[in-house]
DNA sequence: CGTTGACCTTCCCACCATGTCAAAGTCTAC
DNA sequence: GTAGACTTTGACATGGTGGGAAGGTCAACG
């Protein structure tokens, strides 16, 4: 039985985030010394380790508390795990897509820019027009009507 | 000069967001009406999109006051655009890769899952040993200790 | 026994960017 | 003059995390 911060430390969850997803319900409340401290069994310390592992691999909150709920079930399907996974993946690819749409078109316009000590800049003449994926204007006389 | 709703869809900023940016001084406090209504002229349009389209590239709010502060000078020198640019895009990159690394992971194991009735699934034990890249065990008995 | 320092408790605040909702005031068109 | 669409401010929520204050507890050392 140790304290939060032993626990913290054994599971690589922080005190704060352990007391937070004891907050939110997605451990059991800690049993509590006289003083009212915190102890953690072996057990405990098993779920956060689980819990962080998940949340490295981007699973939300949500989630984790699903895959807790079938990790306990001895007989759960194998299927309804895989299920919560791949909904993740889907969700994580759209997000790198996302993102790598921004890195082509910044990449694009940084290529574009000479990246001295002269004003015409094409990033800022893109950010002017706002209406094509790549202004690719001489970017002279950019800036606010003013 | 317009209301804060034609402004909003004028320029693709929610009003809320609109009122947002004035509160934290990324625009300058519009005028206002007799009654207090903000009154947007088309160079204020024009910041805002400018906003909008930034905020799409991923750009953060604080990035966005220093993209502003550029564009609105005219003698800036484009490297100090490009620098933004480039340590955005090595940002993005870096979000990018960490949600590969996440998604490799999850494919290979969600691979090895049979996704059928049967408890046993590798994405339970991987989540369980929390020690390796991907362990790949048989995946029986997954669960807590309880 | 007393003190010190490391720990624990709860509670509040902050982030970031956005949405929602409510109460109250204002404008416009009929 | 009234209805309906707008505006204002304000509060609260999201998600997951960090920080800190004010106060209680424990263990070690003298």
């Amino acid at each position: 039985m140790m304290n939060i911060g032993k626990a913290a430390s054994a599971s690589g969850v922080s005190a704060k985030m352990i007391r937070y997803y004891e907050s939110i319900g997605l451990i059991t409340p800690a049993q509590r010394s006289d003083a009212g401290y915190r102890h953690y069994s072996a057990d405990d310390i098993h779920v956060l380790r689980f819990i962080r592992r998940a949340r490295d691999l981007g699973f939300s909150v949500h989630d984790i508390a699903g895959l807790l709920t079938l990790w306990r079930d001895q007989g759960r399907a194998s299927a309804d795990v895989k299920r919560i996974a791949t909904a993740h993946i889907t969700a994580l690819q759209r997000k790198i897509d996302e993102l790598q749409g921004m890195v082509a078109t910044l990449q694009t316009l940084a290529e574009h820019c000479h990246g001295d000590q002269r004003p015409d800049c094409p990033i800022l003449a893109d950010l002017d027009a706002a209406d094509g994926a790549c202004g690719c204007s001489d970017g002279m006389s950019v800036g606010p009507r003013s």
